[in-house]
DNA sequence: CGTGCACTTGACAAAAATCAAATTTTGTGG
DNA sequence: CCACAAAATTTGATTTTTGTCAAGTGCACG
């Protein structure tokens, strides 16, 4: 998993699900946005950085100099919280963007959880580009919705009341990232769980409870601490609320 | 409150804090975004569109055909959950934008909890528009990065273990987009406790309680159900985790 | 082939959900 | 403007769930 661009010229390249209604339905999946052109043009202005498991991308509250295109490696943006705790805000896949800032400063920081390669694209550069290519801004746009509607859905999960409910949920999602390739067989944890318990906001013990408890109901199977399968979709499905997808059109 | 535009030529307008280091620093404030012109150059694709409170706006699935701009009251954004409970994605205020879509349907429903007039810009004629015009272009940007900070900032609410603490944070999330305009004596909330606690995360009878609690503690004080006051403010901003604004810088 | 860190598990305490009932407000029709 | 019904909010008692603190266990890496 977490491979790069299959094939192609390389360079900078984004992933969403598109706001508008695409040429062809694509059930939820998500598509390169950017053409070959725009991806050599911000090559351009890209450098190539690699971060070590574990390191420290950037901090909040700190100049935000570039802009990140994941190639491959996953990234975590977070914030330290009131106590010891940390507040994750998102994981970040390979086609991602992260580096979201306020008045020019980073909002949370960020840390390579895997071995990460990115392009770095610097934001002063990045507003030329984006001034001059009006199809750029439409393809920035379909993915800052795309970001939005992640962060939504992560704040449904929040709001779950039970524990075995965040965690269905939280599998759900990793499923979906994962299975824009393909359907797969098992899910991939790559964090810890850690960064789990602080994702779905949960203390360490519980989230570790939570798989024993799912896979003890047979919803799961844990393969081992990185790798679940879903057995019995439909009741898990159902403890996900099956609203972690958009609902069916009803009435029109 | 929930005013209008005070003046100018009306039409559509938005409002955020920038992502991008503006020329003077805003110091959190948001700003009205769109020029003159581009108000005006929208309002030839708007329709003006009047809501009573509680009626329904578009139900979540449904095919997106317009996006909304507040003139005046409060929208919420909001999915049927799991049981009988909803959980609300957003409260949107005047000059706020709602509709978000996914592959051309709306991805929560949304409704007035107060009177609300907007203008009803269609999809496709939007998408004209800014295939046409790159500032507008870049405004939207920045208004979906804006909504993107809200959705974490909600998140991070939602993240909170304890009950006093989530309330607090949402007050200070009210308190923010109030004194958009100017200092407060008291915050207002335009919602019903129904609302909060979807929005929260909690029962109706726990947010009921935390605000008893956090008058009885001496954090706020409480003049009816819709108006309080922050009292203890050091205290206050100590539950909200101080974590609700973005951290001064640190090294660097 | 250790040693440490990540994870799991247990016992108990704390917090919030539920269920249910009492009150206060709001809106309506005289 | 008043009486009432309906809706919203507060409050109480009890139960459930999850957090905490503290021990294990085991896998991964040197």
């Amino acid at each position: 998993m977490a491979a790069g661009p299959k094939r192609g010229p390389g360079g900078p390249a984004i992933r969403a699900v598109d706001p508008w209604l695409p040429g062809i339905p694509s059930r939820g999946k998500s598509r390169q946005l950017l053409s070959d052109e725009e991806r050599a043009q911000l090559a351009k202005i890209a450098t190539t950085v690699r971060f070590k498991k574990g390191e420290k991308i950037y901090s909040d509250g700190v100049p935000a100099e570039a802009v990140f295109n994941i190639v491959s490696g996953i990234v975590k943006t977070y914030k330290p919280g009131a106590n010891g705790r940390e507040y994750v805000a998102a994981f970040l896949y390979p086609q991602d963007l992260f580096g979201l800032s306020e008045e020019g400063r980073y909002v949370n920081s960020a840390k390579a959880i895997t071995p990460v390669t990115a392009y770095a694209l610097p934001v002063a550069a990045l507003r030329r580009r984006l001034s001059k290519d009006a199809a750029l801004d439409f393809h920035l746009i379909a993915k800052l919705s795309h970001g939005l509607r992640e962060a939504q859905r992560h704040a449904l999960l929040l709001a779950q009341r039970h524990a075995l409910s965040k965690l269905a949920m939280f599998l759900q999602l990793l499923e979906h990232v994962q299975s824009a390739n393909g359907k797969l067989p098992e899910i991939y944890l790559p964090m810890d769980r850690s960064d789990i318990a602080d994702y779905v906001g949960m203390s360490l013990a519980a989230v570790s409870r939570g798989f024993r408890d799912l896979a003890a109901q047979r919803f799961i199977k844990i393969r081992d601490r990185r790798h679940m399968k879903v057995v019995d979709r439909k009741a898990f499905e159902k403890l996900a609320g099956e609203t972690g997808r958009p609902a069916r059109a009803r009435s029109q």
